[in-house]
DNA sequence: GACTAATAGTGAATTAAATCACAATATAAC
DNA sequence: GTTATATTGTGATTTAATTCACTATTAGTC
């Protein structure tokens, strides 16, 4: 069996891409793993040792090239080809990350929204094509959305879920307060706003 | 010094109130580690090690008692007391958390918006009092806010932080790209949608 | 009131992650 | 070419987190 990769290494991985992103757009061709660690606030230690993972690829004199380690781990990471996405539940938030430009722009190309409100639907103005929530997993199938941004209200999620699903697609983007657990075939990552200003509260609290 | 309790139990503990709010909307008394556990989607033990951080609380035959528990967590964690927030960004992602209900519904009041457009803060149409991006140190000092959802582009981050840090901010939700290392006084969760993706697209990548 | 079953709490064991320390190596300078 | 130096890659170590296994306790039952 292949070496397994820690979660938590491929979390900084695709943070260190994201600095490689930045570096190569200011023109900087050459960088330590000190100076991405100092960028991320992580060990440069952790940070060689979770590029090591994909095996070696740095210079022992002049770091890593920053092309050649962001192509690297495009490639590993599965970053090298877009993938399509949808937002489900055109609320305020769905609609901002609709229209939220980054997504495209880094190789999400958002394919399709979902509501069970008709009406917002015909009154939305997007170019990104809309349709009915029970239209879910014909679309997704359909167009081959792998991943996928849950924006309705908490009792809908359940549900939801089990149509992404059935449309066969990959990973969810949960925004929802109701928890998701991952599946076998379906990864999830949990956003709750709530939550997170719990955290910070808990944290500021526990502290004093 | 006192026994220091690990994140990540701060953050299933955090998790562990929200589920005991569903528990108790929904008029149930009692809940045992397993039941919690299996709505997290975590182990049993994880949950009583967790909730024994902060002293015996459950019965040892009929597990614990929904209210008391909830009540001792709140205490414990600090969510008892409100606390104040802002949104600072008010684009289409800053606009959707000002008028995001369920924040001021569990004590995190939303009292001010800022953004560095003057043209928004005229036009946007909220009960929220909106401010000036250069007020930020002056209002969160002045109206004692503790915390703040960061949604500025992301090379405005930096700036935007100090403004927030010199009005004595506790914590930080930062939506921006760029990453914000916590300081001693002050706890941030990076949340960056791109970042979610590439995870999801990474991991889904990495399994097959 | 004794018995049974369910469940919390917890020290010990295991596993995973982060950190350290240093050998190996490539570059640049001279 | 040789030397000095910065930096990678990695085995070993330490630390943190999770899981296990068991005891103690309590509520309900007969």
């Amino acid at each position: 069996m292949k070496k397994q990769i820690p979660a938590a290494s491929i979390e900084r991985l695709c943070a260190v891409f994201h600095v490689l992103e930045e570096l190569e757009a200011s023109g900087i061709d050459t960088v330590s793993s000190i100076e991405i660690g100092k960028r991320l606030g992580a060990a440069s230690h952790n940070i060689r040792k979770d590029i090591s993972y994909f095996g070696e690829i740095g210079n022992c004199r002049a770091g890593y090239d920053v092309r050649k380690l962001k192509n690297h781990l495009s490639a590993k990471l599965g970053l090298n080809k877009g993938k399509k996405a949808c937002v489900v539940g055109l609320g305020r938030l769905g609609t901002a990350i609709l229209n939220y430009g980054q997504l495209g722009q880094h190789g999400f190309a958002i394919v399709a929204g979902f509501d069970s409100n008709i009406n917002k639907i015909e009154t939305i103005n997007t170019e990104i094509p809309l349709f009915p929530a029970h239209e879910i997993a014909l679309v997704v199938k359909r167009k081959g959305i792998e991943l996928a941004a849950l924006t309705v209200p908490g009792q809908a999620t359940q549900e939801t879920v089990g149509k992404l699903i059935e449309g066969g697609i990959k990973g969810i983007v949960n925004f929802t307060p109701a928890v998701i657990k991952p599946t076998k075939n379906v990864f999830v990552r949990n956003i709750d706003l709530v939550g997170e200003f719990r955290n910070l509260s808990a944290l500021s609290t526990l502290t004093i």
